[in-house]
DNA sequence: CTTACGGCCTGGGTGC
DNA sequence: TGCACCCAGGCCGTAA
């Protein structure tokens, strides 16, 4: 892939989780901070909660930061008005917030490049450039929260895996009687983690996806954070897992997926053991795992 | 209240 | 060559 200057691209492929969207927003926020947007052309919009809010309420604004929630990238916009009295009352901020699903990708690129197929909505910045949502599959999300109404939005969300203390992750999951796996991907205790970054978590620290998580003992769930932060940590460093075409700001691909121990690797064999990696439907999810590293629950509970 | 599960959304890839 | 089917993540409704 060629990449030309001014030609930023961050895009996410397969699954985006936490390390993915992670380098998405990296590379968004070295770009967009400062644009106004000038104006919003919608294609296919039933991803989006209140399209015609987008062109109401968009241009005109300036896009002061771009952060992450979980999976949801955040893009923070100020709006422009000049304030009536001498003390500016407070500005209405708005929240761009946009979840990529499955196959949700966005791009920063000259607005006269071609467009990519599926390509639904088009954001026109003050410098010439274009800010892209494409997405194949159309699982994605996208909707404005303004600042009063965060607070609401993220109630909905658990905590960041990378912030979440120990007694709180003890906490947290160690009283639940769901199974693990199940816990994990709910994004509601712990917002940002999906598929492939449980089970290699899971996988790094021993514990079955099966387990009831209320049965883990507290080395156990101590093990598990350690390992989800690490596993996080080491895929937003190799920014991210490439399943097929990811790739980030500088046409790079994520490089993470060659470091998966158990994610798509069934009936290969273990790294660790090397017993054949299994594949069971937990939480209605395929989960990888090891069957000797990660013991089954109860089959041999005193 | 908590947990489990099935179905729905969509379309690329697969296998017949 | 065509085409039926599988599967993915989030969400929702329903059941236990």
């Amino acid at each position: 892939m060629i990449v030309r200057p001014g030609c930023a691209i961050f895009l996410a492929a397969t699954m985006p989780e936490l390390p993915e969207v992670e380098t998405v927003v990296r590379g968004l926020r070295a770009s967009l901070p400062g644009r106004t947007i000038l104006d919003v052309r919608l294609g296919k919009s039933d991803f989006v909660d209140d399209p015609s809010a987008l062109g109401d309420c968009l241009p005109g604004t300036r896009i002061s930061d771009v952060t992450r929630l979980g999976k949801f990238i955040c893009i923070v916009l100020e709006s422009l008005e000049k304030s009536l009295g001498p003390e500016s009352i407070s500005a209405p901020r708005l929240n761009l917030i946009i979840h990529l699903g499955m196959t949700g990708q966005l791009t920063v690129r000259p607005a006269s490049d071609p467009v990519a197929p599926h390509t639904h909505c088009f954001f026109a910045l003050d410098d010439g450039r274009e800010l892209r949502y494409t997405d194949i599959r159309r699982f994605g999300r996208m909707l404005i929260v303004p600042e009063s109404r965060m607070a609401e939005f993220l109630g909905h969300l658990g905590k960041e895996p990378l912030q979440i203390g120990p007694d709180e992750f003890c906490r947290d999951l160690g009283s639940r009687r769901a199974r693990i796996k199940a816990l994990l991907l709910d994004q509601r205790v712990l917002r940002g983690i999906g598929n492939i970054y449980a089970d290699e978590s899971l996988f790094r620290s021993r514990i079955h996806p099966a387990q009831i998580a209320e049965n883990l003992g507290k080395k156990q769930l101590l093990a598990l954070r350690r390992a989800v932060r690490e596993i996080l940590t080491a895929a937003i460093r190799l920014r991210g897992s490439s399943i097929s075409d990811y790739v980030d700001a500088n046409g790079k691909r994520g490089e993470f997926q060659q470091r998966h121990r158990v994610y798509q690797r069934t009936g290969k064999s273990c790294f660790r053991c090397r017993g054949k990696i299994r594949r069971v439907i937990v939480a209605g999810r395929s989960s990888h795992f090891c069957p000797r590293c990660q013991p089954a629950p109860r089959s041999r509970e005193k």
